[in-house]
RNA sequence: GGGCCUGUAGCAUAGUCUGGAUAAUGCGGCGGCCUUCUAAGCCGCAGACCGUGGGUUCAAAUCCCAUCGGGCUCGCCA
C-alpha cells in the first residue's frame, strides 16, 4: 500500500530495532508485510522467515514480535505464526484522510499509444469499441500518473478491402448520398461494403474488378481517386462523430495512403547489411530465429511493400515526432489478440534494425468480441455496430427513467439517458480482463444493477442528494472524527486509489480500476444505509458528510478514468 | 505439429505477477427491508474436488512439469 508506506516502514524499522539479528533490511521487512483481506488487522507480517533464521518456532516467535514491538500508531497482536497490526484509528485516521488526496507528480515521460486505427470501408463495430474504450482508459490512467499522453490514431484508408465499398457504389450507388438517404455517413459507406460482400458471392468476376480498382489507385487514376476521396471523407466522418460521442480526441492521425510507400529504403538498407536476406524468388525476407519467432517477408517477390514495410516506416516516424526529446518512454499498440505474431515480429524487426533498441514498442493485446452465435462477420453485416447499439440502450434506460420519474423534461431525460447508457456499455466493455474474449450478449451484458456503471453513477447520486439535504457548506473545513466502525474501513478503502493507478500503470490492465469502482461503491452504500447522516447530532453529521464526500470525490476521479460521467440526480 | 492466451459455484468474473490465515463479487435461486437521507439500493441463506495428474514448499487457485478442453496464430493479407 503506496500510501501507507510511512507506517509499513516504520513497523519494519522497530521490528529491525527490537529484533537485531534479522538479517533482512528495512526494504525487505516491509516488502513482507501486506493488508490482510479479512479481520486480521490493518497490517500484517508472517514470521516464517525470521523464524527460519532465529532457529525459533514461528507460532512462539510471533508472541514475542507482540511482546516486544510497541508503536503508538498501533497495536500489535500474534495469531499463530501471524503478527497482525491494528492502527490506532482515532490517532490517525485524520492523518490518512490528508493522505486520500494524493497527486502523482507530473513523470516528465511521454506514452504514446495508437488505436483504435479502423478501416474506412465500414462504421465501427463494438470490436472497435473494446479497443478505443481500452485505450482511450489505459490513456487516462497513464495521465492520472503524471504522464504525457498522445494518442494516435492510423487510418487504415486504402487497400482492397475499401476498393470494394467503393466499387459496389460505383455500381449501385445512383449517386446517392448520405445526405439524401438520411443515414450517418460511415453507416452509408458499410452498406456498400455489405452489398458488395453479398453480390460477390453470385459474380466472382467482382473480385478483378477490385483488383482493377486497387491499382488504377495507386496509379491516381482521378475518378478513382475522386471517389475515393469522397467515400473515406464520409466513413471517416461519420467515424469521427461516433469518436466524439465517446469523449476521444486524438493528437495525431496518420494515414495508411500517405504512408504506404515509404518504409522500402529501410529494408533494401537492411538487406546490404546483411540483416535480411532474398530468397530464390527474389523476396526479401529477415530471419528471427533468435527470437524463436517464424521468419517475416519484408518485401514481395514482384518488389513491391507489404504491411509490415509500412509499419516499420511508422514506427521509425513515431519516434521522431515524438521523442526528440528523448521523453518517450512507451510505444503501445492497442491491437487485438489475433496480432500477436504479427506484433512480435514487427518489434524484434525494429530491435535488429535498431529503430526500437530500448523496446519502447508495447502490444496492448485484447480478446475478441463474440456474439452469442459465435463470431462477428462484417461482411456478412452479421456484427453489432457501436452507433446503433448505444441508441437501443438509451431507448430502454429512457424506459427506466420514465418509470421512476414520470414528469421528467425530455431534454433531461435524454441528458441521463445519455450519461447512463454510455456508464453501462463502458463499463461493460472494460470490467473484465482484456486478454479474455467477451462474449456480447446483448440481453444479458447490458444491465443498470449488479456491477455495472449504473451501480456507480447510483451511489454518486445518493451521496451527492445526503450531500445537498444536509446543508452543510464549506465541508473541506470540518474537523473529522470517528463515529462507527465503518469509517476506518472506508477510509482504507480510499487510501488504495492510489495503488490501483500505479499497478495499472505497469501493466495496463484497466479491468482493476472497474473492479476497484465497483468495491468502493459497494463501501460507500453499505456505509450509508448502516449509519445514518440527516437527523443525526451535528459532529456525527458533519463527519460523515466529510468522509462521504471524500468517497465520492475518489469515486468521481475512478469513474473519470474510465470516462464515466456522474449524476448529481439519477 | 510449433508458439501465445485461457479453464475458479448453475452462469459471468476477481484473486495468479509478488505463495500465507475462512477463495471474493455480480447475475440467477430462496428469504427479508420502502411511515426517516432515491429499492438502479441494503441485509441474510444455499451454492466451489480453483480442468486433471504429479512436483517444489512449513504453506499452492497462485510457482514448476506433464496432460486434457476452449480461443488466436504460424514467410510474400491488412
Amino acid at each position: 500500500m503506496y500510501l501507507l508506506n510511512y507506517y509499513i516502514d516504520e513497523i519494519s524499522k522497530e521490528i529491525i530495532k527490537q529484533f537485531p539479528n534479522i538479517k533482512s533490511n528495512v526494504e525487505e521487512i516491509s516488502s513482507l508485510i501486506d493488508t490482510p483481506k479479512n479481520n486480521y488487522g490493518d497490517l500484517a507480517i508472517p514470521v516464517f522467515k525470521f523464524a527460519k533464521e532465529l532457529n525459533k518456532n514461528p507460532n512462539d516467535l510471533s508472541i514475542e514480535f507482540q511482546e516486544k514491538i510497541n508503536l503508538d500508531f498501533c497495536k500489535t497482536q500474534a495469531v499463530g505464526p501471524f503478527v497482525n497490526f491494528f492502527f490506532e484509528k482515532e490517532k490517525i485516521s485524520n492523518e490518512l484522510l490528508k493522505k486520500v488526496d494524493f497527486k502523482f507528480e507530473n513523470k516528465n515521460k511521454r506514452i504514446i499509444i495508437e488505436f483504435p486505427s479502423p478501416n474506412t470501408n465500414k462504421p465501427l463495430h463494438i470490436g472497435h469499441l473494446r479497443n478505443m474504450l481500452l485505450g482511450n482508459s489505459v490513456a487516462n490512467v497513464l495521465e492520472e500518473n503524471g504522464y504525457e499522453v498522445k494518442r494516435l490514431d492510423l487510418i487504415n484508408d486504402r487497400g482492397v478491402h475499401i476498393c470494394k465499398s467503393m466499387l459496389a457504389y460505383q455500381k449501385w450507388g445512383n449517386n446517392k448520398t448520405p445526405e439524401s438517404e438520411n443515414k450517418k455517413s460511415d453507416h452509408f459507406v458499410g452498406d456498400f461494403y455489405v452489398k458488395y460482400a453479398k453480390e460477390s458471392d453470385e459474380d466472382p468476376k467482382l473480385e478483378e474488378e477490385v483488383n482493377q480498382m486497387l491499382i488504377d489507385w495507386e496509379n491516381q487514376n482521378k475518378e478513382v481517386i475522386d471517389l475515393w476521396e469522397k467515400m473515406n471523407n464520409w466513413a471517416i466522418n461519420g467515424m469521427n462523430e461516433t469518436f466524439k460521442r465517446f469523449n476521444i480526441k486524438f493528437d495525431k492521425e496518420y494515414r495508411e495512403s500517405q504512408i504506404y510507400k515509404f518504409g522500402k529504403e529501410i529494408i533494401i538498407d537492411a538487406y546490404e547489411k546483411e540483416i535480411a536476406y532474398k530468397d530464390e524468388s527474389g523476396a526479401l525476407i529477415i530471419n528471427l530465429d533468435e527470437y524463436k519467432l517464424p521468419e517475416k517477408v519484408l518485401i514481395r517477390s514482384n518488389g513491391t511493400s507489404i504491411y509490415v514495410t509500412q509499419d516499420i516506416f511508422l514506427c521509425k516516424k513515431k519516434f521522431e515526432d515524438f521523442d526528440n526529446d528523448s521523453k518517450l518512454e512507451k510505444s503501445i499498440y492497442c491491437i487485438g489478440n489475433e496480432q500477436e505474431t504479427y506484433l512480435q515480429q514487427l518489434f524484434a524487426i525494429l530491435e535488429k534494425l535498431s529503430i526500437d533498441k530500448d523496446k519502447k514498442c508495447y502490444h496492448l493485446s485484447y480478446g475478441m468480441v463474440e456474439l452469442p452465435d459465435g463470431n462477428m462477420k462484417s461482411r456478412q453485416g452479421n456484427v453489432i455496430d457501436t452507433d446503433n447499439l448505444i441508441e437501443e440502450i438509451k431507448e430502454i434506460e429512457k424506459k427506466e427513467l420514465l418509470q421512476r420519474y414520470s414528469d421528467l423534461s425530455s431534454e433531461e431525460l435524454d441528458k441521463r439517458s445519455e450519461t447512463i447508457s454510455m456508464s453501462a456499455i463502458r463499463f461493460f466493455m472494460l470490467k473484465f480482463d482484456a486478454k479474455k474474449n467477451i462474449v456480447f450478449d446483448k440481453n444479458e451484458s447490458l444491465r443498470f444493477d449488479g456491477e455495472t456503471g449504473p451501480y456507480a453513477q447510483y451511489t454518486y447520486s445518493r451521496i451527492r442528494s445526503i450531500i445537498k439535504k444536509s446543508e452543510i457548506k464549506n465541508i473541506d473545513k470540518i474537523i473529522f472524527k470517528i463515529t462507527t466502525e465503518n469509517d476506518f474501513d472506508l477510509i482504507k478503502k480510499l487510501l488504495e486509489y492510489t495503488d490501483v493507478i500505479i499497478r495499472t500503470s505497469k501493466d495496463y490492465n484497466v479491468a482493476r480500476v472497474a473492479h476497484y469502482i465497483i468495491e468502493l461503491s459497494q463501501m460507500i452504500n453499505e456505509y450509508y444505509t448502516k449509519n445514518k447522516v440527516i437527523g443525526e447530532e451535528k459532529n456525527t453529521m458533519e463527519s460523515r458528510i466529510f468522509l462521504l464526500n471524500k468517497s465520492i470525490s475518489i469515486l468521481k476521479r475512478a469513474l473519470k478514468v474510465l470516462d464515466i460521467d456522474v449524476l448529481d440526480v439519477m
